[in-house]
DNA sequence: TCTCATTGATTACATATGTAGTCGTTAAGA
DNA sequence: TCTTAACGACTACATATGTAATCAATGAGA
């Protein structure tokens, strides 16, 4: 109902299938590598995203086949709106300003939002 | 150095604090009305946070005074840095489309941005 | 057919967090 | 001086989270 909060961990596992999906377990855990958990906790992490239902399954034989049921959009956004309004009131400029001071925006970064603020301003 | 974390409740506090400090324990739990806590758990928040290194105390009588140790900037510009990374590979463009989309930017907050900008350019 | 590796389910356990309660001490008022 | 209210210290307890281990069933290979 409310969306489910989804914990940092559990974002590694959803990105993964966001990235690519459905996949069973073992190739979740297949590609985090990079996150060097075992199996156990990739599976563990699995279970409580299906329990929050952030997560679908689809059983394939005797095993799961897991896509995500919430999108990359929804839960970036609220997670995105929470912390500004927590910090900053809502306010997107000191934000920002926390980003560009941090390790500098890239050019690229700085013409993307350029464009972005021409739009909003139309 | 290893900046602490400072939760969401917490934060309530820090947030008390860097409007007006010293404060007592209790002058701190008035100002906290909103949230509605217990003398308490503002008491507990406290000793948390100074066992996080994120307050510091001075003995006044038989009681403290509470002080931020750590500034506001710090700990804001760390918690966007790290969502920024988490969520979008650190791009600030997104997460401005995010917060555009949610609620509306105000025109104010619009023209922050783009002075931000302007100044990011130079 | 028999064994075993793999899978989901269940359980474990430490730390963080939200939200307090109890206790011993002491300053301040009666 | 005696009492009490307030203070910090310590304790409590449920839920969330990070990080697994164990267990029972089963499909796939010998």
């Amino acid at each position: 109902m409310t969306l489910p909060n989804i914990s940092e961990a559990e974002m590694h596992v959803m990105d993964v299938l966001w990235r690519e999906h459905p996949l069973a377990a073992a190739d979740i855990a297949q590609r985090l590598d990079a996150q060097d958990w075992s199996q156990r906790t990739v599976k563990t992490l699995l279970s409580r995203l299906v329990e929050k239902g952030a997560v679908g399954t689809k059983p394939q034989g005797r095993r799961f086949l897991y896509s995500p049921a919430v999108e990359r959009g929804t839960v970036t956004g609220r997670a995105t709106r929470h912390l500004a309004d927590r910090l900053f009131g809502g306010r997107a400029a000191p934000l920002v300003a926390h980003l560009a001071e941090g390790k500098g925006l890239s050019d690229d970064d700085i013409a993307e939002l350029e464009a972005l603020i021409a739009e909003l301003k139309s």
